[in-house]
DNA sequence: GGTATGATTGACT
DNA sequence: GTCAATCATACCA
């Protein structure tokens, strides 16, 4: 197993959004096998960097390899990779991961025990990971961080991204087929 | 200053 | 399946 290098995220959103299947994250040694993830692109009525470069998406901006987290609906954090070239303001974001290690550290974040409900969705796996407003901005190459480049090759199934209103017809959603940990079936 | 909206989740029928 | 919670953000006046 080996760290995922600076030059993974400086490609192709799509292609990085479908190379992040499999591949481990662990923040402060919590987490697991990322299974499903979603693209977003700078030319993307269904992206925030879609309007221009505002407070709260100014991360998307900068380099890539960088991790972008913002409040949804007032109450959930949400977890992006940054992507493409510097200011390309391209994420993917993370919706889902297989839970590996410190599953007890995530339970008591959760408040539940089932594994399947641990880190299945974009608020429920930052709330497992600990991730907040905090962490916006950090390198991913670099603590409390570890990427480990997947070591099997999964099969990916593709499909429309969840809960947006804009650009539905993108099959920019991506996920780890046949995985009980996806936040929703494909 | 006012208001509509949202890359979600959990509770409930 | 439906729906409320909860508030930062974006946009308009």
């Amino acid at each position: 197993m080996t760290f995922l290098s600076s030059s993974f995220y400086a490609r192709d959103v799509l292609d990085v959004a479908r190379d992040l299947i499999g591949v481990t994250l662990l923040v402060d040694g919590v987490g697991g096998v990322i299974v499903e993830t979603e693209a977003y692109d700078r030319d993307d009525p269904a992206s925030h960097s879609f309007r221009g470069q505002t407070a709260r998406n100014a991360v998307m901006f900068g380099p890539p390899g960088h991790i972008y987290i913002y409040l949804s609906y007032g109450m959930h954090w949400c977890a992006n990779v940054v992507c493409g070239e510097y200011g390309r303001a391209s994420v993917v974001l993370l919706r889902a991961i297989e839970p590996i290690a410190g599953i007890e550290r995530m339970e008591e974040r959760r408040g539940v025990t089932k594994r399947a409900l641990l880190c299945s969705g974009p608020g429920r796996l930052c709330q497992a990971l600990g991730l907040t407003g905090v962490q916006n901005g950090l390198a991913l190459a670099h603590p409390p961080f570890e990427l480990w480049r997947r070591a099997a090759d999964p099969l990916i199934a593709t499909g429309p991204r969840i809960g947006i209103t804009k650009a539905v017809e993108r099959r920019w959603r991506f996920g780890w087929d046949g995985s009980k940990f996806l936040s929703r079936k494909f």
